[in-house]
DNA sequence: GTAGAACCTCAACCAAAGTTGAGGTCAAGC
DNA sequence: GCTTGACCTCAACTTTGGTTGAGGTTCTAC
């Protein structure tokens, strides 16, 4: 309450430890997203980065995708079609927002099938049996032929 | 079809290959997968690995395990927790299924309320505002006390 | 009795998502 | 005008969950 204020930049630009600290992630981090694609920064005639306020919505944006489970790469390919001169508008992070909740679905559907299946294994035992759909599904399902399948496809 | 059978091993025991070809797991994960503690192997005079057909099972739940987002090193602890004497019952499986079961609850759970909340953001375009839940936890929530947290704890 | 498949070990490599550290610069307060 | 904290780059390191390859051995089948 009693600190000094963070030195206001012209424009209203943020210091990379200004947004590390209201954002909650690390300075090395941000730095890492900038190698990487997902943030940009304008520099100071002394190299430093300096970033518009938008930033903080970004980086918001980019952890919540985090945490429905997609990888970086893939939200900077998102990022990377928001519009390039101006903002985004909320139209633009909205839209963002409803493809990454339809995958945030899909995970959780995935993992709910997942769980009611392992409800059915508990009562029975069944991982013991062949037929048990969580238990090894080339053994089983694969010599059933190329349908539809229970469980999440294979990594490879 | 026309294919000879697998070589039959004294007692049922399956080679490597087999086990690999059978759970769908490469060779190397196998490998792996022992360096690790999550299966053993007898050897033979030759050195070559030789399983009990149990390792089908084990190697299914490990997966199963994996997809609902456990790390290895916590399946390893769990497994090592297993009779080490006789072979597991299915009550001991279905043991390690309710433990994990309860996990992947909780993983269902903070992703459903991360849909949730991102639902309420699609509609508002939120993430522009101060007060959205998951825009910035650091600067709202950090500031209202150690209470219980709308997200996900935090990866640091 | 030999070809070839399957196996062995060990080390190196990969990707993702960062963190850590060395060595040096910038900026703000006294 | 100097100290101190914040910043810079670049390279190396970390963890997780494996894969790949080199170089050598074992097994199975003809």
């Amino acid at each position: 309450m009693s600190k000094p204020d963070e030195p206001v930049f012209p424009g209203g630009a943020l210091s990379v430890g200004e947004v590390a600290r209201r954002s909650g992630v690390a300075v090395s981090t941000l730095h890492f997203y900038e190698a990487k694609g997902l943030i940009r920064s304008l520099r100071t005639e002394g190299n430093q980065r300096r970033y518009p306020r938008g930033i903080l919505r970004r980086v918001a944006v980019i952890k919540v995708a985090q945490r429905t489970g997609i990888p970086l790469a893939s939200i900077q390919a998102a990022l990377a079609r928001l519009p390039d001169g101006r903002a985004p508008t909320a139209e633009d992070w909205a839209a963002l927002s409803r493809a990454w909740r339809a995958e945030l679905d899909e995970r959780i559907l995935r993992l709910t099938q997942l769980r009611d299946q392992l409800d059915d294994c508990i009562g029975c035992g069944c991982l013991s049996l062949k037929a048990c759909p969580l238990r090894n599904p080339r053994d089983v399902l694969a010599s059933q032929g190329a349908g539809p399948r229970l469980l999440e496809p294979e990594a490879g």
